[in-house]
Formats: C-alpha cells, structure tokens, sequence
DNA sequence: AACGAGTGTTAACTAGTGTTAAGCGATTGG
DNA sequence: CCAATCGCTTAACACTAGTTAACACTCGTT
C-alpha cells in the first residue's frame, strides 16, 4: 500500500465540493477542500499537495489566476481545472499545457479519477529523469546535454543520452546488451549491436575527462558503468 | 482596493447619462459619459477604457456601427449595449457574441452593475489564460505575439504562433513530427516537413535570448520544447 | 489594375546523426 | 599458444535536419 497521495481541490460550491472531496477519499486519497482562490493558495503553501484540482469560477480569486501564482512556484506540479460550459473552447485548451489538463462541468466522478491517474503517472515519470550527477559530471537527460564541472555543456545526441541514461540507471551493475538494444533500438540483431559499439566508444571517449568513470565490457553479456 | 475601472458611457438622453453615471460612480467606477458616436469613438481613442456601455440609437454614429469600428482595433473588450424596447430580439441577441452583453430600456441600475462585474470578471478570466509563461517570455497565442521580459512584443506569423503553442503544450515531450504536420498542414508529405523545418528554424532564432529555452530535435520522431 | 508588405513554400546547400563496413585488438577455451 | 569469437575504433556512407535565400501567393492600399 503506497501512501496517500494529496490533493487540493478548490471548489467554490459547497455541495459540489463535498461530494468530489468523499469520493476521493474513497480511492484514498487526501483530500483538502477550500471554498475561494485565496485560502487555496494558504492552503497550497501550507501543506504542498501532489495536485490541483480547480474549479475556474471562484470568488476572490479565480483558478487560473491561482494557477500562475503557484506555477511561479512550482512549475511541475499537475493541474486540473473544472469549467463552466460557458468557458470557450479554445480558451481553456490554451492552459492544458505543460502538466494541465481540464474537465467540462458536469462531469463523472470516474473521468476525475481517470484524470487523476494519468497526471500522477505522467509526473512521476519526469522527476526520474531529472538532472543526474555523474562524477565530475552533470548529465541533464531532457536537454540531452553533459557538463564537465563548471565547462560549457556539451549537446549529445538523443541515443548517447539513452544510452547513457540506462548504464547510469544500472550503475555498478552489469546492463545486458540485449536489454539496451531491445529498449532502444527495438530488436538486438546483428548490425544493431554494432551500432550500439560505436555509441559506446563515443560515450567513452566524452566521459574520459573524469577518469575515476569508466565503462566496463563484460565479455558475452554486456556494460558496466563504474562510478 | 483595486485601482477604479473606467468605463466609457454613450448615451443621448441627457437625464438618463447622468443618472447612470452617477450610480456608477458611487460603486467606485470611472465615467466617461458622451452623447453621442463620434465623441464616443474618440473619447475611446484617447481614453482607453475597459468597459463599454453603449446606447444603440444615438445622433451621429449608432452603438453597434460604433462597436463594430471599436473591434476592428480591440475584439476583446467587453460591450453592454442599451437597447430600446422597440429593438427586435434578434437583432440584439445577433450582437452579444464575444463579450457582448444588452440590456433593455427601462433598466434597474443593479442590473447594469450585475452584468458590468459579470464581464469584467469573465474578460480576467480570458485574459490570464491567453497569456502563456515560457521561460522569460510571456507568449499570447490569440494576438500571437511573443514578449520578452518586459521588451516590447514581437509579433509572430500564423505558422509561427501554431507551431510554438503545440510545442507548449507538450512542453519536455517527444512531439511527434507528422502529428504537427497533419494537424497544421493537412498532410505529413517530403514538402510540408521541409517547409516545418523553416519553421522551427525561425522559433529557434526568436526564443534564443533565454537560453533555457530548447527546441531539441529527436531524429526520426520529432521535436521537444524543453523550459 | 498595379504596387508593396507580409507570409509561407520551394530550393539549394550545409551540418549533424546514426548505420554499416572494415581492420585491428582483446579474451577465452581448447 | 592458437584459433575463434567478441569487442573496439575509425571512417565512409546514407539519411535526416538546419539554414538561408529566392520565389510565389495573398491581401490590403492606392
């Protein structure tokens, strides 16, 4: 059992908001309810929930105005707003960016959680693939980009980054070559695995500044990045 | 206290101008009252107001031939038109779309002032989320227009403002290439891809001031806005 | 109708990336 | 110790993407 994730939902009508809050409550999650834009945002920076549910029409302040004042925060954290059908279209789908998403009221409670769900997922997957210390290095694996101390960053190109990614995800153990070619290049044939001995002779060689690295063979299974 | 909202007032019955004026005034509005299009159109030209409250017969120039010249220069702003009992219904209801609102003769005051903080708080809304965060650029997909810190707006084509408001919304994710294409080009054919790749090229150009901003090519696949 | 500004497409050239090939080096089991 | 296999490195190649400029088209203005 993993422990309850945190959830502020900001819902100006009392019945509506009661109802969302126990029914998150039932899928276990934790759920604070407040009644306007301004206690949302005390609220918010009182008890850093995981997730934002907001309603767009609040009184004293409404969701998207709250919503840039906590992305100027914390501009990762998932957002979903509830909207009046009168809201257009396309206004709303303009703020589905970057870990937002929407719900036209009335919606079903299943769709929320379906919601839910899908956004948690999402961000968990981005904050594994943040910035990575690698000895004397910083590997940034979004950017797709390698620094030496305080050198200039050096752009690698979207397979080193992968490559590099999964030895340092298994560092200090062996990563079996047929996992890797499997995982990026979709099957481990013959010329794949080549290909795959050049990437790694490339990381080599970009890695060399900091000499207490190294990437190891293990004759017959596959590498190991020693750091 | 918020700072008092202007609103400019067309109206050409002397009694009736002064008596809303004076209400407005009292729930802390600024007025400016004319009696009649043309001084209207100029008081707006030099006033900038937020709000319109427009009479539709008046001498010289009538509310919606005034409204419709005031939209060619702001289609956002928020319109209540007065409109006399005679008025058909559906000439009027033609001219409430997009921040559009009417009100027949006679009115009660408080009715005015329900529907001026109804499109006022409505046009906020709009206004905070049109207005997109990037980095240190504030990027506005309807005027398509792409800011940087507080230097004046550059204006971005149609292909240009498309393109960057769907990287945006897949802001740190693969953006598949011929999704992009078949959405904003009909067609993922040898040309419309050459033609994106100019495309990308200009945004690159335009987002280098901040050099967190990265559009990162993933060979094959498609492109990754990174911020 | 002619003009000009602005926008998007096509074209030509350059740069970058990943794959294939080839030769050499290392390791291991017989 | 030698042969077979596996891995390493470099370079050539094919393909994808980037850049710049020329061209074509649209639209509003004169």
């Amino acid at each position: 059992m993993h422990k309850p994730i945190t959830i502020l939902l900001a819902e100006d009508e009392p019945a509506l908001g009661q109802i969302i809050k126990e029914s998150l409550e039932t899928r276990n999650f934790n759920v604070l309810l407040c009644d306007n834009g301004e206690t949302a945002y005390s609220t918010y920076k009182k008890e850093q929930p995981e997730l934002l549910v907001l309603d767009v029409m609040m009184p004293k302040k409404d969701g998207f105005t709250l919503a840039k004042e906590i992305r100027t925060e914390d501009d990762t954290i998932p957002i979903i707003f509830l909207t009046a059908k009168s809201q257009t279209q396309d206004v709303v789908e303009g703020f589905t960016i970057g870990g937002n998403d929407y719900l036209k009221k009335p919606f079903s409670m299943e769709e929320l959680i379906v919601r839910i769900h899908n956004l948690i997922d999402r961000t968990k997957v981005q904050k594994t693939a943040e910035t990575l210390r690698l000895g004397d290095f910083t590997f940034h694996f979004p950017k797709q980009t390698l620094q030496y101390k305080t050198e200039a960053a050096v752009q690698l190109t979207h397979r080193e980054a992968h490559l590099l990614f999964h030895l340092l995800k298994n560092k200090n153990q062996v990563l079996d070559r047929s996992l890797i070619l499997n995982k990026l290049w979709g099957n481990d044939d013959f010329f794949n695995a080549r290909s795959m001995d050049v990437f790694i002779s490339k990381l080599r060689k970009k890695l060399k500044q900091d000499t207490t690295l190294q990437i190891i063979n293990v004759r017959g299974f596959g590498y190991k990045l020693i750091c």
